[in-house]
RNA sequence: GGAGCGGUAGCUCAGUUGGUUAGAGCGCCGGCCUGUCACGCCGGAGGUCGCGGGUUCAAGUCCCGUCCGCUCCGCCA
């Protein structure tokens, strides 16, 4: 037997007791005459002290132990002692009133000097990954993964409990050209032909609806062949749900007594439900994003009723234009400096503005207010953005003129930026807003290709009230989808949509996408087929689970969560994967690589 | 595809206007220590300053190129 307890397990009232532990020897404190190890398992740490009077073999035996060996300790349970009047118990941790005084010492594994400390700082990622699974011993990842096993346990069982079944669906699936670019997988049986990953198990689970299979769910691998970031990885997983005979209220009243079990569990807090509720224009318009952070102020503000005859040339044109012209406060930022001016004017270029109009609020008079366009405004035009804003001394003004999107846009990028420069989350950690957006656009014209995508998907259900719209391409910016986002701290956490069940609305729909009748039959005919059959009414929505797991942590990147995950690259610098295969591998699935060799 | 930040000892980092033998803390190795818990004390080893080229009497430091890591934009229905 390896143990008798965990290393985390022992109290006074264990006193006397003989026990046996297994685990890393976690740190070394060798007094010459009496030696201290702590030893490590997953649950925690436990003092084991040797004495040349206890037992001769092994305290010698402990002089020879080093960091990360692997070892097996018996002995007894003693109370920590008082030496000279001293309390020898260390508050620290949870086993600190009790010691080992070890008899028995076995050395079950040596360890080779790590390649870096456990307890200390780590920043050099490339070297995390390298060595994982070191790296997952330390407490922190440990927790996490921990934390994320409690989180798929109670959506789980909680899905169960609601009268879900999960249902795994293919990994080799087929390639559709909509969306995400695919992982592609030659068939060896099928010369000349792929699978593809799948992106998620949209279409599979729409079936299982037809099915008849009423409530499905899956903890799902999904993939997709995009450009990595913190929040993203080639292969992550959703928490894939849908329903029939559903409604949205429903949806979202299963997705919020879920979460509360979700951070009830992970993390023993209370979420406050139902939550709020904000439609798509409205997010856009007050925080410009479809994801808002509300954790701070510093909402969008109109402002293009003052400025349709302003003097102010470049105010008055984008109104003209059918344009608008906003601003947000950024309070007590007036002391921005000029690098950070320069930085802000970037990240509206960056969306598209042309420039940054700002105005520096050094004192009350509106002659000390510091702004390249303040000389031509207007007395009436600065009282009333100054009522309208709620210019204090010391706030900084920052202005968006274009088309409504565009300065929603920028607007919403430099709310986010002064944020950042201002540390206004400081403190605000720990608070959970969540809430979901809703009514978010079915179509969305794509200017580069001169075609309507699907905001959502091509699956989505038009609002019932816009479903004429889809007869008069003229309105089919207007037209808004029966979507919606579930938002944490400005983090998509989620999205649904109820879905088209109809074969003639779901082929109306690929039409205005633009994909034809031949295509229609070619890539999604198994679909349009299954709607003639009597498809029930169907909807459900899919949960980033790593995000979630993410923010449940307070990490803030999807790798502090994952236990393998892949760097920027996409390559996991563990295995060297990907990596070369040999000729005869891929004439057996006939693909032959294009790959020219880089020239010196 | 683009932008920003970074790469100096095993790890975390410092290194000034270019100027002696490139430093610190932790870790590691050896020694001492019977109540430590970030143990302490003494001694020691350890460097292709990511790589290549250039400027210079002299480059970790300046210039050019390149590789790698992270972050962001594009992209992600």
């Amino acid at each position: 037997m390896y143990r008798t307890h965990h290393c985390n397990e022992l109290r006074k009232s264990h006193a006397g007791e003989t026990v046996t532990l297994s685990g890393w020897v976690n740190t070394v404190r060798d007094q010459g005459g009496v030696i201290f190890i702590d030893i490590r398992d997953r649950e925690g740490v436990t003092q084991c002290v040797f004495r040349a009077e206890e037992n001769a073999e092994a305290a010698k035996l402990s002089h020879s132990l080093r960091s990360e060996d692997v070892i097996q300790v018996a002995g007894r349970v003693d109370h920590r002692p008082e030496i000279d009047g001293q309390s020898t118990i260390n508050e620290k941790i949870e086993t600190g009133e009790v010691e080992i005084v070890v008899t028995d010492l076995t050395i079950l594994n040596k360890a080779e000097v790590l390649p870096f400390q456990l307890d200390k700082e780590l920043s050099n990622e490339d070297l995390r990954m390298k060595h994982r699974y070191l790296d997952l011993r330390r407490p922190r990842m440990t927790r996490n993964l921990r934390t994320r096993h409690a989180i798929t346990k109670a959506l789980r069982d909680g899905l169960d409990e609601n009268g879900f079944a999960e249902i795994e669906t293919p990994i080799l699936s087929k390639s559709t050209p909509e969306g995400a670019r695919d992982f592609l997988v030659p068939s060896r049986l099928n010369p000349g032909k792929f699978y593809a990953l799948p992106q998620a198990p949209q279409q599979y689970k729409q079936l299982l609806m037809v099915a008849g299979i009423e409530k499905y769910f899956q903890i799902a691998r999904c993939f997709r062949d995009e450009d990595l970031r913190a929040d993203r990885q080639p292969e992550f997983t959703q928490v894939d749900i849908e329903a029939s005979f559903i409604s949205t209220e429903d949806i979202f009243a299963l997705i919020e007594g879920l979460l509360t079990k979700v951070f009830a569990e992970s993390r023993g807090v209370e979420i406050k439900t139902p939550f709020d509720r904000l439609d798509y224009w409205d997010a856009m318009d007050r925080y410009g994003n479809d994801k808002p952070e509300r954790r701070f102020g510093c909402e969008i503000v109109d402002l293009s009723e003052h400025f349709k005859d302003s003097g102010f040339g470049v105010f008055k044109r984008a109104i003209e234009g059918g344009g608008v012209v906003r601003a947000i406060n950024a309070k007590g930022f007036a002391g921005v400096s000029t690098g950070q001016i320069k930085r802000l004017e970037e990240v509206a270029k960056e969306a598209g503005a042309g420039g940054l109009a700002y105005i520096q609020v050094r004192g009350k008079a509106h002659d000390t207010w510091r702004s390249p366009i303040v000389k031509f405004f207007s007395e009436e035009e600065l009282a009333a953005i100054e009522k309208d804003l709620n210019i204090e001394e010391g706030d900084l003004i920052l202005f968006g003129c274009d088309s409504r999107r565009t300065v929603c846009d920028v607007l919403g990028r430099l709310r986010l930026e002064c944020c950042e420069m201002n540390n206004w989350l400081e403190g605000k950690e720990g608070e959970l807003d969540f809430l979901w957006v809703v009514d978010f656009p079915l179509l969305d014209y794509d200017d580069d290709e001169g075609k309507w995508n699907a905001v959502h998907h091509p699956f989505t259900r038009p609002k019932a009230c816009d479903e004429a719209l889809l007869e008069d391409e003229s309105k089919w910016g207007e037209i808004r989808a029966e979507a919606y986002d579930v938002v944490l701290n400005g983090n998509e956490l989620g999205g649904g949509s109820l879905r088209i069940h109809e074969r003639d609305l779901q082929a109306q729909m690929f039409r205005v996408l633009g994909v034809d009748d031949e295509e229609q039959a070619e890539n999604f005919g198994h679909i349009l087929g299954a709607f003639q059959y009597g498809a029930p009414p169907h909807g459900g929505i899919a949960l980033g689970l790593d995000r979630l797991v993410m923010l449940a942590c307070k990490e803030e990147s999807i790798r502090e969560v994952i236990a393998f995950p892949k760097n920027n690259k996409g390559i996991d610098l563990m295995s060297a994967s990907p990596a070369e295969v040999d000729f005869k591998q891929l004439r057996e699935i006939y693909v032959k690589s294009t790959v020219q060799e880089k020239k010196d």
